[in-house]
DNA sequence: CAATGCTGTTCAGCATTGCCGACCAACTTC
DNA sequence: GAAGTTGGTCGGCAATGCTGAACAGCATTG
């Protein structure tokens, strides 16, 4: 395969730089951290800058994202089709069960959340959309990790942080985890990412039988879970939702 | 100014090209579109593939846009200082007036969405974080259109279309509304844009009282309106909220 | 069933392109 | 006011990436 575009790999190291940190970031602070000429960074700047992928704050001269790259997310959401297909389903299953749902994706090492319905209740939540959660600790995680090569090797790669002491880090633990999780078809997550948060997940397939994403929910721990154990109307309505949208991706029941 | 990048304005071009278009594009339709090179063309798409900006499907072999694109925009509203200081007033605003919420920034000659608050209660209601709308027919553009005079540039220069018969077109009248507008602090829109549809919204400064983005909310006429008129009380949420954000963002009342 | 149009992809040669590093001007901070 | 910053610019060199043609895999077509 042929080498990529220089420029290009610089300029989206400078977004994902921009990305990273929370303050915005100055032209010096840029070329430095990326170890490119300041000439070089703030070409790739300006050009982005016309482009609207980088602002630039008028007074103190620092650079941020711009509002172009949340116009293009959504365009991205846009052609998404498990998105577009899971959008009724998930509502559904938010209704039956109470709790927020979540449908994710693998992306970099993580999971991408593409869609997330609130718990239906009139409490504040922050939408989730286009955050990434953690692969080894989050009942979507180890549902792609267990199901999708792919995933799998990355979440074994990828350094396991403890959040909780409940985390599985250890690599032989979660393999055992993992081989749980195929053969019951489904994975739980019980405050192993967030204290006081339990989590289910269930695969979604597309028409050739492959893992595209998957799908859960999450709710306080007293509710979603029983005796240690997460509820089984639960579990259920998690199975019944990602085979729907399977199904409607065209994967076949059987 | 020196020039851009060339690789780089390609590379974007292409990236807006994917976003546009519903459906997935093949290499020569991008490369016919943007009046490249197959070869050209096909560089910049392995190099945004590699980056996770565009993805290729792996039986058609054609391209879309990718997740990082999701991510970066999300990130893009963590760092938004206007959006995060206006969640909590537009949560309060979609609870005392009970319609949906938005905020919205001047984007390439429209409105876009950054933060969106669902109407409370439990209708199926789609998220347009990142959704685009028109300058001169809602009532968050005309705002915008009004005060800010980059915004007033490019809605009179923007074709606008008539999308229900109550859509104000032509200059002169449009340059009224305007007027209207900035004498008394907020815009409306009658069912300009949607049938059935009426929104109200103002203007919210920073520091240097320029302003920076508008709240507006959006509801069925029927619920909206009395008498052909905006409720006075909905007008006067919706100011309150423009002026508590504009207060919180430095922008001293008086 | 082969011919013919597609598709995405690769490659080598050339000159355009954009990288580099020094330089400049405007602000802070001693 | 000097010595740090900061962001921004510019000329010259060569590495870079663009071009256009040729390739391989697939469908549809004759």
């Amino acid at each position: 395969m042929p080498g990529p575009i220089q420029s290009l790999t610089r300029a989206a190291a400078v977004l994902r730089l921009l990305a990273g940190g929370e303050r915005r970031l100055g032209l010096s602070e840029v070329a430095a951290s990326l170890g490119l000429a300041k000439g070089t960074a703030h070409g790739i700047l300006r050009t982005l800058q016309q482009e609207g992928f980088v602002e630039q704050d008028t007074v103190s001269g620092k650079y941020q994202l711009g509002a172009e790259l949340l116009r293009l997310g959504n365009s991205y959401l846009d052609v998404h089709e498990l998105r577009a297909r899971a959008l009724v389903w998930a509502d559904d299953l938010a209704r039956a069960s109470g709790e927020s749902v979540y449908i994710g994706v693998l992306h970099h090492k993580g999971v991408l959340i593409v869609h997330h319905v609130f718990r239906p209740d009139d409490s504040r939540q922050v939408l989730e959309v286009g955050a990434m959660h953690p692969l080894h600790s989050t009942a979507l995680g180890k549902v792609l990790s267990a199901f999708d090569p792919v995933a799998h090797n990355e979440a074994m790669d990828v350094e396991r942080t403890a959040f909780t002491h409940r985390t599985v880090v250890e690599a032989d633990a979660f393999e055992k985890v993992l081989e749980d999780t195929r053969s019951r078809g489904w994975a739980s997550d019980m405050e192993e990412t967030w204290e006081g948060l339990a989590s289910v997940a269930a695969p979604i397939h597309d028409r050739r039988r492959m893992p595209v994403g998957a799908v859960g929910l999450t709710g306080a721990v007293e509710r979603v879970c029983e005796e240690g154990e997460v509820r089984s109307r639960l579990v259920a309505s998690v199975r019944d939702a990602a085979r729907s949208i399977s199904r409607d991706l065209g994967s076949s029941p059987f």
